[in-house]
DNA sequence: ATACGTCCAACGTTCATGTGC
DNA sequence: CGCACATGAACGTTGGACGTA
């Protein structure tokens, strides 16, 4: 095994011959490590009555307090046979599996002597790595490269889809097939049909490179309630400094570095540079190689000038399904993975039936106080204002983000100066608001066997006769009333109709949920994130994906009352899901990664997610310690699923 | 280190046909180790020769020359079927369990093609678990998830005790002391007293034994409602046999074999037995004879007769907190097991300030159509029958439990002649019943400094000038009144209080929640299970110890609305608990051990437990167990401890 | 004993950031 | 400045050790 080739066990086991066979060959320095292992061994069966761990405050790092043996920092364990910092571990992998050798630059009598501390370790390479050997990393203990752990996308989505084509057909021979059309394509044509387009996804088109600082999206209607962050301290707190809200990544997709900086493909990979060294950067070059190749000879993906038209290239239509059968789609998210892959599959391949007539949603409260461009033709921009409306006016919206908990338990972290000696009380928060996509009113269909069950009882009765995919909804206007209740239809029914309690300003609400004291712009109030703290489950997150994910969630039911969207919508709804972003950002001070989730959602093709989809399961990439969390507790995998992640397809 | 076996194995087996078969393959790889293993290997290597299984020197692992029908390495034995090693049994494990699918990153002809070997089995993940499938390995042989090991469990109370002394130490810092009575003692002197009486719990007393298969709770009052499980097969679906409810360690406990087998301590221990086959046994006889001695020296652990009257051995109080400071124990119990041991702790040295007025928990519907003991003296048994009352009758009580999901997504698992073509419908829960103790209505208090801030607001007038620990509450018998509402006070508020809805037989609740549509017998009812598989999330539980175990959370919540608890009380609480276990059982199928844990927080002491955790504290106090836990969750300790530990205290 | 399980140290990768050119 | 590469903190994975029925 690799693993066991580990110096340790030498170190630790024989006491004897190997561990003094090393100790002899560098007697310089051994004196203060060469009673070091089986001393060492003693000292830290001592110190473990003491203080032999300390954890870093800000994060589950781990530090102990045992030195790194080559440069003193705090190491995190054993490393390649010593105790070991992060540092020096991930140096020693990299030059052992990449073969490095460096050269001291020092000269003289100083010359491979140089000093290796936490400091200056990265002074002298030569020397770091020297000290290594020296104090008995083993090389063999590093391992060979893995494959990536993730892929490159829409290759692999036709490779898996006859496995879900399978699945499908379990499905489709239950549907009882009107008019001729399937309502579950079969993934053999729909993996044509990606493969048709595959790699000239038009979504990664470049923009005009504006200001970080500002929104990305163009001129957001919004931007007058931006806070002028930058120019303002009027907040009585101090603040740490906000992060950047988009990532490299993808900012680079919105707004790339010039377009035409594609090298051209090599044609010899010998020939790549001057700088590579081995064989592994040719293999890196020869994979970078391999994608500027498809893409150049992708069919449709011309040199994209800078635009600000970046809807242009997005898809014209983006069918969502039809709510009579909303149940049935509920079921397919609530099945985990290969549910959704049907999903998404079936939401991207599918004609839009309701072709032009795009259903508005309503919210309860619906004075829009922000939104300039609740259009009637633009649904999901509107499911998104109507989303921030929320967020700003309503008492009873569920509040809760991961970031936000984690703000108040680590908000110090970057400021060490700040009184933090009181405790930042931990506040639960009982929200009473609920999600109507996830009520349940059809549990008396458990043992029906057809795709009737999952019909929306409400609208059963007019839609029959229809396709499940080709349905004519009875009134557009309402595209969600998951308990099949007359009445005023609800978006996401974040209090009692008819607002019988008032909104109270101060925190004894006697619903007992979370009040924002705040006016329209919550961004300095430093309660908001105090008592988002306590919540530290989602409430009513429905068992989806997006789930544990509030403002995604709501993004993500959200789209469930769209019907189609345009290319004109995703950008607005950009525009809106950075404002959220920017907002909660403002309060927890991260970068609110479920938002950019959020838009790369929109931004993604559904060939994308899929992909994506297949190869990490429908988590979120950095909840999946939270999957790891629950591994230790007792839930069981459905569970476990669920709530460590299901997160956004991207 | 222990993982320096494994190299040994591998060197040691390097001179039969597999090791030369292997060391062919990658030769460069095997050239490059050091030559201090190769008298090892020479050496073990003829120890072993012709020995088909052979054991490792340093641990009990067993290798087979049988290789790994995956990847050609040693086999441990059959796992999922097949002659497998270790990594490749975990990695279809995992798999499988998780529900992964991994896609090849080869192209061209060689895609899905990619050799799995020892060496190169961890390179493309695709095509090793296709191998895995492949040679037969039987995906329903991977089982579920299951809980935390006990000593896990205890470890990590270990670490939250030893962070809970600073934690309280920030908060007694706070504390304005009256009357010269440290609400937080410290853990010295708590540890002090555990360790005077420790493991001389008279707890471990024996009952009379009993019918296993009925409550070993002696008489219950519920049992008039037990279905009769074995006797009427009269319930239209074949279920599955019902697993054992307790377990053998427990029912030892509670119902030992003959009292008189404590064998007599073991002079020395090289006389210890026949069986004794090597040191590891010895060491374990080692632990047990230590046991055996401490508990045949602790001076108050008679040989207590067999009795029905176990409560003759419990503590005769009970005290629990006082409820004016409920914010306070909820923020306890939000931060974490390091604060539910303060709260353990608290709970039993504290003395009883309300002596015999025992507080009766109201439950919003409170006509117990079960309990025939709600009587004023045992409200903890008051609570739990509310509790069971409100499982049975209540349409909005949060239904959830990792056991059910896990049933209805395995259900068939045992029984492959049942019809499992449809597939189950996964139904999300809207729920609407909130936990009361988790209610946020203390927002404003987070800038206050002292613990004034955890009064419960409504009751903080006349309490003002009582310590934290030792209140005189106002009312007696509302103890709980979360939202600061007036109002009938409810243990959990599981409706509205006046009930405006009445409950709606059938499925269409217009509050979206789930409805139990069975009467008070919900045994045999299919679609429990299947409506409760939906809720993937526990929808209100606090992230307190229990988390993610509904039942275990509605019962630590009962616990804070109970002052005192005598004996009797205790016993009748296991009674009632035991019931609840059996109806979930019956749904489930499963033995629902969040409920044995329940029980045994009731049936052990603190002290037990905190004897525990002093006799490893030493050992375990600074273990990376709790970093382990922490080092890939985003989250800060307080919620990876809330969210993973979710166990019992002991 | 076998074959499930969990546990966790020590591997791995990923990617924002830093640094030198 | 941009680019290329190195760095290391933060997660994810693996498999040997050990618990349990
Ligand atoms: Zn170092
Ligand atoms: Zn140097
Ligand atoms: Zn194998
Ligand atoms: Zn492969």
């Amino acid at each position: 095994m690799d693993r066991s080739s580990g110096q340790t066990l030498n170190h630790h086991y024989d006491g004897g011959t190997i561990a003094n066979m090393i100790d002899c060959t560098d007697s310089s320095t051994s004196e203060s490590r060469s009673t070091s292992d089986d001393q060492q061994h003693q000292h830290q069966h001592h110190q473990h009555h003491h203080h032999h761990q300390s954890q870093n405050l800000n994060s589950g790092r781990i530090l102990l307090n045992i030195p790194c043996k080559v440069c003193a920092d705090y190491s995190s364990g054993k490393h390649y046979g010593v105790f070991a910092c992060d540092g020096c571990a991930g140096f020693f992998k990299r030059s052992i599996r990449r073969n490095r050798s460096y050269v001291c630059k020092a000269r003289g009598s100083s010359a491979n002597r140089c000093l290796v501390d936490k400091t200056h370790r990265n002074q002298c390479r030569a020397c770091r790595l020297k000290r290594c050997l020296k104090e008995g990393m083993n090389k063999d203990a590093v391992q060979e490269e893995r494959g990536p752990r993730n892929s490159t996308l829409r290759r692999q989505v036709a490779i898996n889809l006859a496995q879900s084509n399978r699945h499908l057909a379990a499905y489709s021979s239950l549907v009882d097939l009107n008019s001729g059309l399937n309502p579950y394509p079969s993934f053999a044509s729909a993996a044509a049909a990606a493969s048709a387009t595959t790699t000239a996804s038009p979504y990664i088109s470049p923009l005009h490179p504006q200001m970080t600082l500002f929104n990305p999206f163009t001129s957001s209607p919004y931007r007058s309630y931006e806070s002028p962050a930058s120019s303002s301290p009027s907040s009585s707190l101090m603040q740490p400094p906000l992060p950047p809200l988009i990532s490299n990544k993808e900012m680079n997709v919105i707004n790339p570095p010039p377009p035409p900086t594609l090298p051209p493909p090599s044609p010899s990979l010998n020939q790549n540079g001057s700088n590579n060294t081995n064989d592994k950067t040719n293999v890196n070059k020869l994979k970078e190689n391999d994608e500027i190749l498809k893409m150049r000879s992708s069919p449709s993906s011309p040199i994209i000038p800078r635009s600000n038209n970046m809807h242009q290239f997005l898809p014209t239509s983006f069918p969502i399904f039809d709510p009579s059968y909303i149940n049935y789609y509920k079921h397919l998210f609530a099945n985990g993975k290969e549910s959704s892959l049907n999903f998404l599959l079936n939401l991207y391949h599918q004609k839009p039936i309701i072709d032009h007539q795009v259903a508005t949603t309503s919210v309860a409260t619906s004075t829009s106080t922000i939104s300039s461009s609740s259009s009637s033709t633009n649904s999901m921009h509107s499911a998104h204002s109507s989303l921030i409306n929320s967020l700003n006016n309503h008492p009873t919206i569920p509040f809760y983000h991961p970031a936000i908990a984690a703000y108040s338990n680590r908000n110090h972290h970057h400021h060490h100066n700040h009184n933090h000696s009181q405790p930042k009380p931990i506040i639960p928060i009982n929200e009473k608001s609920h999600n109507p996509t996830i009520s349940s009113n059809h549990l008396s269909s458990s043992t029906s066997s057809s795709l009737d069950q999952w019909k929306n009882e409400s609208n059963s009765s007019n839609r029959s006769s229809s396709s499940p995919c080709s349905p004519t909804p009875s009134r557009t206007s309402s595209t969600i009333s998951a308990n099949g209740q007359d009445g005023p239809p609800q978006l996401i029914s974040l209090s009692p109709p008819s607002q019988s309690q008032p909104i109270a300003p101060t925190l004894t609400n006697p619903f007992g949920s979370l009040s924002h004291p705040f006016g329209p712009f919550p961004i300095n109030s430093p309660t908001v994130a105090a008592a988002a703290a306590g919540s530290m489950f989602p409430a009513h997150v429905p068992p989806s994906l997006f789930a544990n994910h509030l403002l995604s969630s709501i993004f993500i039911n959200s789209v469930l009352a769209v019907h189609r969207i345009k290319p004109n919508g995703i950008q607005r709804s950009c525009r809106a899901i950075y404002d959220i972003q920017r907002r909660l950002a403002a309060i927890t001070r991260t970068r609110e990664l479920a938002l950019v989730y959020a838009r790369q959602y929109l931004l993604t093709t559904p060939e994308e997610i899929l992909a994506t989809i297949i190869e990490r399961g429908p988590q979120f990439q950095f909840l999946t310690e939270q999957s790891t969390l629950l591994h230790h507790s007792g839930l069981a995998i459905g569970n476990a699923c669920a709530a460590g992640g299901c997160g956004s397809g991207l």
